[in-house]
DNA sequence: GTCTATACATAGATAGAC
DNA sequence: GTCTATCTATGTATAGAC
């Protein structure tokens, strides 16, 4: 599957994650008519996650988001009954999405190396579409009180499980040889979010991110299937 | 070498690093007994680092810090002249020492294979050691000036062209195969930063640093030496 | 050298006119 | 529904006593 395929299939609309966010709060926005409150939210949604990719989500002050995105202070409060509230409509409402499509898209394949290969294509494209999205969650995720912290934590595990039990799989089949499954899953996830964390430096050399997914794909197959013991890793 | 004899060898103390910062900076610092000064410094130093951690520098507040470090907001400010002066203080005289560091004990061994381990161990060890370090510098550059930001990045550069020379080596001597040196260089460097960015992950998990170090290893190793060509790759 | 007290700016948040 | 004007708390920064 190559990107264009998947981005014209996916169709992550922010207006449906606002919708959602909409729908499951009517009685604290103030703002009646939906297509307005939609409209109005993709506007706050998308200036915020901008602002907070280029100076933080702390940083960014309600004026700054005020004057970019053209409403007033008084109307964003009516979206939002606080700037924290704000930071964990973003983080909940839009780990939700992305679980959503990874459970769609991932676990395509009909043995663990094209499993594997497709969940680490999957999960890149997806960081590519919505790298703000991906940044923010990883970046802002200290600033989060205690219950959507949790969550976070939660859904970071969940797409380190999506790789690990791919492994795992493998391994009791004989495909895959490797001694700790869960810390080659931990750092195969390195590898992918390496992708939305360090966008500038890919961006500037250029590399497509069908060819980073190819490479990272390469990197685990190699090491996966690599018949030589691990045994030094064994030491503990 | 173990990760105890690097820590027993290395002795990175936060005092030298604000020794320095204190003699560069003589005129503009009101305190003119050198021990007194150095030791506030490193309170300051080490109670940022810790407030940063779990809150953001930006959301920290010198409030915040006076309280931690149990010095006046007057005593701060006859260390630092602004808070952003305190920012650019851990990230210029942090990044410097630890490029002494590295270039001190990385480029041991005496052929490319043994150079990428050392070149690995000895990151992640110093990455240990300055773990707090390590995660400002990443987690804060965004908030520096224009000034720092560049040294900030030519840091990160800096490192990542220490693994990707040692592969160039490697590749010229055919020892390693890989099509893209600098793409390699990259994600390996991604599974490094790994390791302090996600620390809660790996302590919870009782990973140790060598065993992770290990992992690394085995993953850069069996990539690079993989002699099926990576040809798909190579599309571009 | 360190403190307390305070100035001044800006933050988040709200009231009430339109 | 949206705006402007304004409240109050908190932030950075400094002056001046000790």
């Amino acid at each position: 599957m190559t990107f264009q395929e998947f981005s014209k299939e996916v169709m992550v609309s922010v207006e449906v994650l606002c919708r959602d966010y909409y729908r499951e709060n009517r009685e604290s926005i103030r703002i009646k008519k939906e297509d307005v409150a939609v409209k109005n939210l993709v506007t706050i949604v998308t200036t915020t996650l901008n602002l907070s990719y280029k100076k933080g989500f702390d940083a960014m002050s309600l004026r700054d988001l005020s004057r970019e995105s053209k409403l007033s202070m008084g109307a964003l409060y009516s979206y939002f009954n606080s700037k924290e509230e704000l930071l964990s409509l973003i983080q909940y409402h839009g780990q939700a999405a992305v679980e959503k499509i990874l459970r769609e898209y991932v676990g395509r394949g009909n043995n663990p190396l094209k499993k594997l290969q497709n969940a680490i294509r999957i999960h890149l494209y997806l960081s590519e579409l919505m790298q703000r999205w991906f940044y923010f969650f990883f970046m802002e995720a200290k600033n989060l009180n205690k219950k959507y912290k949790k969550l976070s934590v939660e859904s970071e595990l969940m797409t380190e499980r999506i790789i690990t039990d791919i492994i795992e799989d493998g391994v009791t089949q004989k495909i895959f040889t490797v001694d700790d499954v869960r810390l080659a899953g931990s750092v195969i996830k390195a590898m992918m979010q390496d992708w939305y964390l360090k966008q500038w430096k890919y961006r500037e050399r250029k590399v497509s991110v069908e060819s980073y997914a190819q490479c990272i794909i390469d990197i685990a197959e190699s090491y996966l299937t690599n018949k030589r013991s691990h045994s030094r890793t064994n030491k503990k």
